[in-house]
DNA sequence: CTATTTACGAAACTCATAGTATCGTAACTT
DNA sequence: AAGTTACGATACTATGAGTTTCGTAAATAG
């Protein structure tokens, strides 16, 4: 989207310009959300011409998108191996509640997913940067403990998905209470009650670590 | 707000106007969402002046809030009480995602959802008249399964109400599935495993209804 | 019946902002 | 040096939320 063929034949597009753009964009995101967010404004602070924006950028949506997905796109944990499921999936968790809690990210998802509503276009870009990846990386992790035999073979896996991101979307979009550690952990360990053998085995809680459990 | 003394000195406030302007803005949101939802349209659907509604709302939200809320509020189910928790949450939730799936609610709950972020007042009356109620109940049902026996005493209500309700606006917000009755019943009976006494009794799945179940 | 008060519909208005168009200039390739 | 593309600045268009004005309608008070 923002590609360029090798071979160019004018001025190169300004680097400079194109971060200044994007910290301001996030600059003013986190200030004043996405419809407090003014075209001019982010020109403004960026240093550059409206123009220059939207040479780049379609909508101030887009722009929006990239610049947040841009600006975290600092320091990906990647796929944590940590042996156990429950393991796993606070490694995923964790982190991402502790940066959501960190500023006022809420409001800024919000208007993301409200514009997915109505512009498929921005859906598709929305999905593939701040929904597909996340998921995947915690459907491997359930995957991994499927092999493991830590989970049954036969578990649902889009639910657990959706148990796992679905209370924490929740929290972050209707703030009746804090995206805590405690709460993430809760959760993580009220879905592994939930997909863990019908029969539990021997192992019955430890709060840690717990290696391999056979299913029946 | 809304409310008129009762000793009234002019002409009273037109009823019919009044539920002109309501159902002219929830037809007008539901072809269009609230951002393609104008204050011209409406009024003009409505067969009103655009001064008659900012008499009596304060902001286009405002008024979006009410008529959304005015159209729901035909036929609430109010109170189930089965017996059995699985039967009230579903009793809750199902008619509930039913309802979400016959029309394009969800883009409207998002728009009201961005709102709530920047607009405290909105946020307030959100929470009172979409949130609260719908919480309030299944926290009901909960109690009276934790009277019954069926749930450990000790059971964290909140997150429990989160388990359940988050991945419902999970996928309403998302789409990335569909809100079908089996995934009603499916958050269920995965919050209900997550949530029964460590060893489970004698009683393991009917999948039917299960009454009375001792913990320890 | 008349005066007073409040609501009404219509229409013109203000103001903010997303997005476009124009312009003269800068930075690159051939 | 010529051609091409990007740049910042600025003026512009279009849309829509919310306000104001106006003449009129429907009520109450005396």
């Amino acid at each position: 989207m923002t590609e360029r063929s090798v071979a160019q034949r004018g001025r190169p597009r300004s680097e400079k310009a194109r971060l200044a753009i994007l910290a301001a964009t996030t600059e003013v995101l986190l200030e004043r959300g996405l419809a407090g967010t003014s075209m001019d404004v982010v020109a403004g602070r960026a240093g550059v011409g409206k123009a220059t924006i939207y040479r780049w950028w379609p909508t101030k949506e887009a722009l929006a998108l990239e610049a947040l997905y841009h600006s975290w796109a600092v320091a990906v944990p990647d796929e944590p191996d940590t042996g156990s499921l429950r393991g796993d999936l606070a490694a995923l968790l964790l982190p991402w509640a502790r940066r959501l809690r960190t500023q006022p990210y809420g409001r800024i998802v919000a208007a993301f997913i409200t514009e997915a509503q109505t512009n498929s276009e921005f859906e598709k870009e929305y999905h593939a940067r701040f929904v597909r990846p996340r998921r995947e990386q915690a459907r491997a992790a359930i995957g991994r403990a499927a092999v493991r035999g830590e989970i049954p073979a036969g578990t649902n896996v889009e639910l657990t998905l959706d148990l796992l991101y679905g209370p924490l979307y929740h929290r972050l979009l209707h703030r009746h209470a804090p995206l805590s550690d405690r709460f993430v952990t809760d959760i993580v360990d009220a879905v592994l009650r939930a997909i863990r053998p019908e029969r539990p085995a021997v192992m019955v809680r430890a709060r840690g670590d717990h290696n391999r459990v056979r299913t029946p």
